[in-house]
DNA sequence: GCTCGCATTTGATCTGCCTCAAGAAAACCC
DNA sequence: GGGTTTTCTTGAGGCAGATCAAATGCGAGC
């Protein structure tokens, strides 16, 4: 089950709980003061937002929300990771997006008088801030740049949705896991120069195939393929770039 | 090529131009007003919005702005019919969205710092009202309430989004026609009583099979299909649907 | 280390949808 | 109105990627 935790005033929480001494301790002001998001605001204001934020704590595995399931603020990742998706009714299910540290998920959704039509599941131990929904309305009537914030927010997670609608409509399976490969590669280490690190895959094959929009089997079919031809080399979870050139301009 | 009116103060644009007299003429004002997004706002407000405003009017197939070009305010389309829609290098072309009158595109773009990643293109005669992202920006300073209008707005158009990507991936392609019938025939006139009217596909086939994500071939199939299982019925651009209850149960 | 359960890979086959091609029907345009 | 262009339909065949099934690898717990 989710343990909840109020959080008020100048409270410490400690992550993991504070009889997990080797679990780091994490101010909550402190954390919200960091996100892009809440960068702009002055103390007070975050203490504001604090006083409607909580602390939860997740294994492996455990439901954040369901489909259909009402909307009361939105989460923010401290640790772990976090699966959003859809489930057909058929019984499929289809990742919509992989959330990790300092990220946000389920803004839009508080702006809309509708139950989420997502689900959230934890993919790793996982610890997430809750906002309540009546602390960032009252914020946003409060602060303009805030609200100009949280525009941009939104705007963005938009862009990136059509750019997943252009990927999934007229680029094929190894277009999509090229350019999977070569995004993370450059938000990783390998800004530009020194020897190529090598790209860390976040989570299971699995979940990575669904993200991409096919099956575990044609994905690894394709990372197989890639690596026969001499474009990258896979070890577990770990793939190295062998020849960034060509991968990006590798056809079928 | 495309030609701009001006518009300020209290200004009135004879849609389709002063030599044009069968075409009504419109209070940019007034048409703002009437927008959901501008609705909550003071004449004073609506006026200086207007200020930043001009008017467009396109011929069918003028294209509005390409992917690549800058961001310099948001559209709203008083008539007509716009499609959004990227290119694929092979040349091919995907319909992200249809925008109608009373509809607005490009919101999102205002808020990131980044060129247009879809093109517009007018597919009938259309007059559009574009409005600056300068006078949106000191309005957003201004006017927590408009803050939160523009919020909802972002939000639905990212709601709608994630419901074509849930559509994208794991629904057949009948099923996204039975889906778009199914909602063209919620928002039309068959609320609930009555004869059922006919639902009008609005711009051609091809354009909606993209929209849906499907070739002219195979949409024309699909329609074909639910025909001839006494579900609806085509006859151009009008589709009647027979048997609204198997039509909503319909598999493959 | 060993065993169990799960994730991943590999192989064989199937199919939904696309492609190409050609005919029919509208729409457009003097 | 009649010819031209564009859109829509119909047919045949092909392919990317799904599905089903089985083998293999691998980490967690003991």
């Amino acid at each position: 089950m989710q343990e909840k935790v109020p959080v008020t005033g100048e409270q410490t929480v400690l992550i993991g709980g504070a009889r997990a001494p080797r679990r780091p301790a994490i101010k909550v002001e402190a954390f919200l003061a960091n996100l892009p998001m809440f960068s702009a605001m002055s103390t007070e204001e975050i203490g504001r937002i604090a006083t409607g934020t909580h602390a939860l704590r997740l294994e492996k595995g455990e439901r954040i929300f369901h489909h259909g399931d009402p909307c009361a603020g939105f989460h923010i990742v401290v640790y772990g990771q976090v699966k959003l998706g859809f489930t057909s009714p058929q019984g499929g299910e289809k990742v919509v997006e992989l959330v990790g540290p300092g990220q946000t998920f389920g803004e839009a959704l508080m702006f809309l008088e509708r139950p989420y039509i997502v689900s959230a599941h934890a993919l790793a131990d996982t610890m997430l801030l809750h906002v309540a929904k009546h602390v960032v309305f009252d914020e946003l009537a409060r602060d303009p740049v805030f609200a100009r914030k949280m525009l941009s927010g939104l705007a963005l997670r938009l862009h990136g949705l059509i750019r997943d609608v252009e990927a999934y409509s007229l680029r094929s399976s190894s277009e999509r896991v090229i350019g999977y490969l070569l995004r993370e590669d450059a938000d990783g280490s390998n800004a530009s120069s020194g020897p190529r690190q090598p790209v860390l895959l976040l989570s299971g094959k699995g979940v990575l195939a669904s993200r991409l929009n096919m099956t575990p089997e044609h994905f690894s079919r394709v990372l197989h393929d890639l690596a026969a031809a001499g474009l990258i080399s896979v070890e577990g979870k770990s793939v190295c770039i062998l020849d960034l050139e060509r991968l990006r301009t590798h056809t079928v």
